[in-house]
DNA sequence: GTCTATACCCGGATAGAC
DNA sequence: GTCTATCCGGGTATAGAC
């Protein structure tokens, strides 16, 4: 696990060609989107051979993996910067959105990749699978801390926070079929879903939707356990 | 359009050979999964060459869209068989779910690839995409029919229909994923959604419910109009 | 440990002869 | 309508240079 660089402390060479890899295909990934960039155009236009690429990333998906990791960083980063300590619920939620818009907007030809193997459980490159589970949990963290707030009730907060992260994804999805100009259908839909999930808080915590309430916490406990692989 | 099949009324033998291709393909399907069953395989177990069963179906996936439209008129004729004039809300929504369910079972393995292309608005070949508006219009239209009830306010009656219908997609999408022993957790989950989704209806219906019904109304506006194509 | 070059396998898809 | 041959690209493998 730890290598020579313990002592050295700065990037190493073969770290610098990692990310110059890295960069290279993701404005690959911008420009022609996932499905029609080739690990051989990659590796031409980042000066490199085919097996060299290979070397620092076994496969394509490993570099959209590379980049999902970045992006969570970036929006952990970017959400703090924005975050003011008198803030509202809908205002917590609002910046939470309105970051990860703002990253994800020039990516969106990238972003097909990250949505690509939602549906093959036994491939371990995907948003619900194991490889991405550090990642997945760190981003349903910011969801899930949004509600730490006095007026939501304690045992509602997890599931509030798998809520708002589940139609997160939804709106991603959203915005990738997205073509009208600049977006502006996925930016009235994140404003609307912030109203909504703003307003709804209130409504869910009132006594009058009790029922409502415990088939809601009955439901999560459905969605709550560790993924299992499938034989 | 109109070939010389119109005379005879009968199968013609092209139709014959179709159809075998995409039982021999389903087969495969259903036993080793899509990703593992290469086309090689399957022209090979129909008894024909590669070139030939390109010829009755363009893609691999052509394949699955041929069984989405079969199992789109399954689910209609078996839901309508189970219907009972008198039966309520919760229990017409039930049915649904059910009679999919059942058809789906033995179909896991198969089901990743419905939603492989998700994620990539370009490719035609989609859940969301254009080749597959029919029958996803045609599942739109049953799942919103269910909400055709004096009790249900008519503005509410396609928004309900529609979040429904996308609910059932996320069951299905955790249907796939289930490994329990005999998906005993999707079917806890199906009983749990419907038993909100049922429970939900009377409290967004009431008058303190307004303000988030209104939000609701508007959030779905954005979500309604017809895809266009990205460039 | 970093990298090149090259040949190869596999599987989706296509061309064109018959 | 069916075949054979071919292309293309993801991915692997190997041999060797520095």
């Amino acid at each position: 696990m730890f290598k020579s660089q313990l002592k050295t402390g700065k990037a190493s060479k073969g770290e610098e060609t990692r990310q110059h890899v890295l960069d290279t295909a993701l404005a690959l990934f911008r420009r022609r989107g996932f499905a029609r960039t080739t690990m051989r155009d990659i590796a031409d236009a980042a000066g490199l051979s085919l097996g060299a690429a290979y070397h620092y990333f076994p496969s394509k998906e490993a570099l959209v993996m590379a980049y999902y990791e970045w992006m969570q960083a970036e929006h952990e980063g970017l959400a703090e910067a924005r975050r003011s300590p008198d803030a509202d619920l809908k205002s917590r939620i609002a910046i939470l959105f309105a970051t990860k818009l703002e990253l994800l907007r020039r990516d969106r030809k990238l972003l097909g990749a990250l949505f690509g193997n939602l549906g093959d459980p036994t491939h371990p490159l995907s948003i619900f699978g194991r490889e991405a589970s550090d990642i997945r949990e760190r981003s349903l963290a910011q969801f899930t801390a949004v509600f730490a707030d006095p007026a939501v009730p304690e045992e509602l907060r997890t599931v509030l926070g798998r809520l708002l992260w589940i139609t997160h994804l939804g709106v991603f999805l959203f915005f990738i079929h997205d073509a009208s100009p600049k977006q502006a259908r996925t930016f009235a839909l994140v404003d609307a879903v912030v109203d909504l999930a703003a307003s709804a808080v209130p409504l869910i915590s009132h006594p009058f939707a009790g029922p409502v309430r415990r088939r809601i916490l009955d439901l999560m406990s459905y969605l709550d356990r560790p993924r299992e692989v499938t034989a």
